[in-house]
DNA sequence: ATTCAAAACCTGTCATACAAGTTTAGGGAA
DNA sequence: TTCCCTAAACTTGTATGACAGGTTTTGAAT
């Protein structure tokens, strides 16, 4: 009854590390699902031979990534994936200057172009309806800034999610939180009315493209749509 | 002294919610770099007014995102940024079905097609040198699918580097648990010797475009070695 | 078969204890 | 003084027991 494999942390032995291995096993040989309720802590705890305290502890570390939900009273459940974990992620690696703003910028243009491709070839008939409203919100709400960055980020989140593939719905999702704390800087060093009602219009160009079904228009406006916001943002000081 | 906001989980109150939020707050607000020390769990525990259990399940929460590393006997300690929680998470999303590894190769293709666009700009000539180097190992282990695998993924995470922006190496490395599962898939179903050594010279066409700092050739060769791979994937009916 | 309340179960948090690893402080040697 | 080493002080990892709320299951009465 040995328990060797680690496979968590460093190499060393550890309790904590090994519970989240076996549990993460159990997932797997179970093939459990989302929604689909683990044992209860005590019988791990039995089962794994530890004490309750490591398994919480081991709970605890995989409901950090969003893997498992943990509520009162309840028994651990599977989670969907989400990105949460990631956005704390991301948001350390920018706060600790290993990551820059720019580095960001450069990433999503990256994604963000392949996600409007996507988008303007798969999206459906309901999906085009929501990004033309959140396009028009953002029209809409160009006085008042709080509630544009909502818009502005929910749009992009829509387009993700058009593409059809949650994996660039995840990589846009992790990068909101860090966006959330950057994007009134970008706002505020676009000075001219100009600058701010270009960069809604651009928002417009890009749904418009979408909703027209036009890959190669969408990919472009969304390319120019960042090359505006990395020049607000250079001409702002960031990074 | 009130701890209000909660920015963790769902919406109500949970003290180690609270503590994470209030662990990470004393980071960005003492402006910790990675490698400085965080108060000790007692410490936190008198500050926080919550038990040491508390302290010590958030402590596990961001070691799971590693934000902070845990080590006996020391204090907990600022991360590096590092895949490995990320890495966990998509697996995660596959062994769930909620993500197949098509996505995931369309995500990498679009990833690795910019990175090394920017690898054959930026790379330093050690980076050349180390590049090179891997593509040769991965031409000498041609009859060792386990060591040409970790070839295969150290050339793919070099050029990450190369590219010198550490988020599109924290991608690449996000991928790598589960390319680790998967490689083996594709290799097996590249049946003739042509199908497997077009597999390695396509990489070392992708190495020398990035030595010679030919960035259209390198971005060409890269999507041609996703083409290859995706190809092999549909032939094996990966998703 | 349905309903409902009690019993059984489960998680969140606290307190305490102790082994084992690390840091620090202070004293002694050079 | 400076350097080195040891003992004390501190720290983390794990276990145990307790109890306040939640939630699920059971079983009896309708």
């Amino acid at each position: 009854m040995e328990e060797r494999s680690s496979q968590s942390e460093k190499s060393g032995s550890s309790r904590v590390g090994d519970a989240i291995g076996a549990i993460t096993r159990h997932i797997r040989e179970q093939e459990l699902m989302p929604g689909d309720r683990l044992p209860s802590e005590s019988r791990l705890s039995k089962d794994l031979k530890v004490s309750r305290t490591v398994v919480r502890e081991a709970f605890r570390s995989l409901a950090a990534m969003r893997i498992i939900e943990l509520n009162v009273g309840k028994r651990a459940t599977i989670s969907n994936i989400d990105h949460g974990a990631m956005s704390l992620i991301i948001e350390h690696g920018v706060h600790t200057e290993q990551i820059n703003v720019q580095q960001i910028y450069d990433v999503r243009r990256t994604i963000e172009t392949r996600i409007v491709t996507l988008a303007a070839i798969r999206r459906s008939d309901e999906e085009a309806k929501v990004i033309l409203k959140l396009a028009q919100a953002m029209a809409d709400s160009a006085t008042d800034p709080a509630q544009l960055m909502e818009h502005d980020l929910a749009f992009h989140t829509a387009l993700a999610r058009a593409s059809r593939n949650p994996v660039f719905e995840l990589i846009v999702g992790a990068f909101q939180g860090i966006t959330r704390q950057t994007w009134p800087i970008g706002w505020k060093s676009r000075t001219t009315a100009e600058a701010r009602s270009t960069m809604i219009e651009t928002h417009q160009r890009i749904a418009s493209a979408v909703v027209a079904g036009d890959p190669q228009q969408a990919a472009e406006a969304m390319s120019k749509h960042f090359d505006e916001s990395v020049h607000a943002l250079l001409q702002a000081g960031l990074s």
